[in-house]
DNA sequence: GTCTATACTACGATAGAC
DNA sequence: GTCTATCGTAGTATAGAC
């Protein structure tokens, strides 16, 4: 399918260069098509870029939110593990290569966000997020949803470094980032993490409470 | 000074629309000059783009060690103070207005890093990194380098998140990002998730021992 | 539907006046 | 040093053959 082979060329190209630095040109060339084609599918590059941000949210739709296997939890320890296994997933998906594309594009939207952004925001990604304040919220006993948000905010940051400060992390670290050995290290890390900052929101809330 | 007013808006505009989005006609426009000026000072424009890497550098270098206090904490808890102090002063710096053209240069250098990178990392950026890995291993009494290296990433994610995916904290959090009361709830959630994941480091170390 | 042709615009670089 | 003028190139969009 020619569609297609546009759309991945088009993630890819836009996600490295942006969406005034990729060319129309470049990108059929790459998908080996003409660039009128362009213009007939998508009624031209910004129409392009919209189908590209679609194209991906289609493409995250059966995996992502998996980690949750269907209800929401009622226990705090259900959701515990609830969160741990969406951070897994999560990891496993954006440090693996194939997400590369789609890690740059989103970046790059987040810091300019245009309509593609509402797209992306409105698929997996905005409902993954939800569900993950729901299910902080689970784990700590907290009715404080400011705080879960905040809370799942800065747990989310430590997942993206990985990727928004790539650059960083490759040095700091001293490893190739697609080592397999250094991603699990970072997600047992993360894992550990996570486990510390849900029981620090619980000792909080007790300690509030118990000054109440 | 006519550099000064060319470079700042140089780092506006790299950062929004990155080195090949933006135009050097623009840019002298923006800057109140013609565009030849940009050729005879930086010789072209890569050139101007590295030398906006390198102001950034500049501007930069006379705020963000001062956490530290000169010398280097010899207890843990003097070194998990100082911590606290280099991450608060990080907050400040990365969502206060002034940062945003930075923060946008600087993360679109982290995903597509070119020579300007290398400039970057040269300057405060790897420098406070290092010692906060110095920091860490005193904080926690851990021999293990690359350990401590993983929890400053982890660490530092936190922090960035509030650039890096900007629009989505915006969305998550529902409430404008330069709110100051929004920051320093950020804050003082991201102290907290610190002393929480740095005590379970210390645990995880004396577990460890326990073991061996 | 997919291609080639072409029109039009904006870009970066450069030359030369002052 | 800073400006205007201009050249060559590359971009998007469009028209029209097949």
């Amino acid at each position: 399918m020619i569609q297609d082979r546009l759309l991945e060329t088009a993630v890819r190209e836009f996600g490295q260069k942006g969406l005034e630095g990729a060319s129309t040109r470049g990108i059929a060339a790459a998908a080996g098509t003409a660039m009128s084609s362009i213009t007939y599918h998508y009624g031209g590059k910004e129409g392009l870029y919209l189908a590209a941000a679609d194209y991906i949210v289609s493409q995250m739709d059966d995996i992502a939110p998996r980690a949750l296997e269907g209800a929401l939890p009622g226990t705090p320890d259900e959701a515990r593990a609830a969160i741990h296994r969406t951070f897994a997933a999560f990891i496993d998906k954006i440090s693996g290569p194939r997400s590369e594309a789609w890690a740059l594009f989103i970046v790059r939207e987040q810091m300019n966000p245009t309509g593609a952004f509402d797209r992306l925001w409105a698929g997996p990604m905005g409902r993954n997020l939800g569900i993950l304040v729901t299910l902080v919220r689970t784990a700590t006993g907290a009715s404080d949803d400011a705080g879960a948000r905040l809370a799942v905010v800065t747990l989310f940051g430590q997942v993206i470094v990985i990727r928004a400060a790539r650059a960083m992390c490759a040095r700091l670290l001293g490893r190739p980032l697609d080592d397999p050995d250094l991603i699990a290290d970072f997600k047992a890390r993360i894992a550990a993490n996570t486990d510390a900052v849900l029981d620090r929101l619980i000792s909080e809330r007790t300690s509030e409470r118990g000054q109440a």
